[in-house]
Formats: C-alpha cells, structure tokens, sequence
DNA sequence: CCCTTGACTATCT
DNA sequence: GAGATAGCCAAGG
C-alpha cells in the first residue's frame, strides 16, 4: 500500500470523525477541509477503507441529497442514522440545523422548499 | 500507457 | 428544478 494514499486516508477520516452530532458536511467540503481540493471522489473510497467507526453518513452530496441510490439499502441506512440525530429531509434533502447562529427556525421550516 | 469507474461538483439548458 | 455536460483525480484492468 502506498505511503501517500495512507495519508489522505488519515485526513479524511479526521475530517469526518470532526463533524459535530446532527451536522452534515458535502464531500467536497471535506476534502477542502482535509487539504486535498478537488477530491471529493476520493473521499468516499477514503471512508469505505476505515476499518473503525466513523461517522461517514454525516456526508452528503453539495446539493444537500444523499449520494446512494434512491430506495437502495444504502440509502435507507443512511437517512436512517441522519434522521435518529434530529436531521430533517425535506423534498429529499437534509435540512440545515445551524442551529448555532440560524436562529431562523420558522423560516427554515415555513419558507420556500425551492 | 490507454481506458473505464466512481458514496462528486459546477455550470448550462 | 431536472437532465446533460464537462471537469475532476486516484485506482484498477
């Protein structure tokens, strides 16, 4: 096994171990955020070779849809785990729960859906 | 080497 | 907003 991929394994299961309960990061985000731009493909081969436990379904897609197939096994498992942590979906995306500074509650539920 | 594959993304219709 | 399209980049055949 290579030196460096090991690396970028060890960023990104960093990255991930970091996202905060009830959060959600796009994989692009993550690689970004691990030091590698651009590889946000590389990211969920990263996750599928931890061998521990990593919170890897607090990835999503940059359009906020989970990145299994619809009605795949996969897909249910994750939104699953997602859902058991007080993340919503609407219209089959993750609801944003900023609940930090986004003080907007009544308008993240109330607002347009898009 | 060349070509294909993806748990991706940004952009344009 | 849904589909198509073109970048992206490491792995594996």
């Amino acid at each position: 096994m290579s030196e460096s991929r090991f690396k970028f394994d060890k960023a990104i299961w960093k990255t991930v171990s970091g996202i905060k309960h009830g959060r959600v990061m796009s994989y692009g985000q993550v690689a970004r955020l691990a030091g590698y731009p651009r590889h946000a493909r590389m990211v969920s081969k990263a996750m599928s070779r931890s061998t521990g436990s990593l919170p890897w379904y607090r990835v999503v897609k940059s359009d906020r849809t989970l990145a299994f197939e619809v009605g795949s096994e996969a897909y249910s498992k994750q939104k699953e785990l997602l859902e058991k942590e007080g993340v919503r979906f609407i219209a089959g995306k993750v609801v944003p729960l900023d609940v930090d500074e986004a003080v907007d509650l009544d308008k993240l539920l109330w607002g347009p859906l898009e």
